[in-house]
Order: C-alpha cells, then structure tokens, then sequence
DNA sequence: TTGACATGCAAGTGGCTGCTTGCCTAAGCT
DNA sequence: AGCTTAGGCAAGCAGCCACTTGCATGTCAA
C-alpha cells in the first residue's frame, strides 16, 4: 500500500486531514476556505480536488454526493498499520 | 517534519527500514546485498547511500562509524505521532 | 608503501507530480 | 427557460526526485 505513504508525503494533503479530522463531511470549496483559513494556503480548487482524488486514492478519506454537493469524510483505518510495520523485533 | 513522510513516500526506503528492523548495526553493501537478496531490487550503491541520507535526514536511522565501516541502525520514534496525528476528534 | 576495499561527493538526466488554464456537466433557484 | 453554483475533465508546464556516472577520500592488510 504505497498510495498511502505517497499521499501523506504532501503537505496540503495533510492539512486536508487535519481539516476533515476536526469536521467530517465538508464539500470541496469548504474545504479551499478552511486552507486558507487555517493553514494560510491558497490553493485553487482544482487543486485541492487533485487532493482529494489521491487521498480517496489511498483510502484515507471517501466521498458521498448528495445533490450537487460532494460530502468528504475522514478514514484513518489506514494509517494504523503504519506504526505496527516497523515494530522493534521480539527476540523468541 | 514533513521529512518523516517524504522519507516514507519511497519504496526502497521503505524496503531498507525492513531490513534495519530484521538486523540492526548492517553496512552500506550488506544493506544493498539484502535489499538484493529479500526484495528483488538491484539498488546501486550510491543510489541506496543518497536513500540513508535522506533517512537520516528525517530521523528514521542513525549511523555511526567505526574504522572504515559506517554502520545503520533504526529508530522508529518519529513513527509514532504519525498514527496519532489524525485522532478522531473526542466530543467535549 | 602499495593495493584493495568501504564509502563520499558532485554534476547531469529522465520521469514523476503538483499546479495551472480553459472548458464542460449537472443541480438548484427565480 | 435562464442564471448561478458546485464540481469534473484534460492538456500543458515547471520543479522536484531518484538514479546514474565518474572521480575522490579514507582505512585496512600485506
């Protein structure tokens, strides 16, 4: 699962979880403001939606559509696996 | 420390944290005869030396030098905030 | 000291990647 | 229907990154 780390290395990408980790299900242009808010990035939306599609790529958010909104959601499962790859090893 | 995830983002690098997790203390041709050997990849030397640099750089390994010989060890330390970056939020 | 071995340094190159630009689709409102 | 709003698609561009290539440094053994 390569897509993962690859998705962590980006520093906006981050930021975008950072943004979904204090409130799920926010659309795209919630998200551009939040950015720029919170972070002081001023990203163009078809680049945070490049985000996005490389986050749901690697499994760390999912995306819901209701009516012309794009809701996105958080999904941390991923990452625990992370820490428990390079576990000091247990001498038998 | 973007440089944890950058470090992360590379598959070889991610092969040789394996391989220092297995074996502690290895050199720069046992490491690059290992990631040969148990991962299929045929590594250059100096291509696997520039990867322990950037290793270092983020904190993942630490070397030490002992007469000609230059010897890698891991530390998984910077590993564990990142599993715990994105908690889900707890409701006040 | 001489030669072999382990590693370091630095410039150059190809491919990936993040970003932009421009246009398009679709949903809701009046 | 007509307009606005939320989002999607795709081509092009610039910077970064992993890798190579060639040479230099330093250490041990004979």
């Amino acid at each position: 699962m390569g897509d993962v780390f690859k998705a962590l290395a980006d520093e906006t990408r981050r930021a975008i979880l950072d943004e979904l980790a204090e409130r799920d299900d926010q659309t795209l242009f919630e998200i551009c403001s939040r950015l720029a808010m919170n972070h002081g990035l001023g990203s163009t939306r078809q680049a945070v939606s490049q985000h996005l599609d490389v986050l749901e790529e690697a499994g760390l958010i999912h995306s819901e559509r209701r009516g012309r909104y794009k809701f996105h959601t958080l999904d941390t499962s991923p990452l625990a696996q992370i820490a428990e790859r390079w576990h000091p090893k247990d001498s038998p």
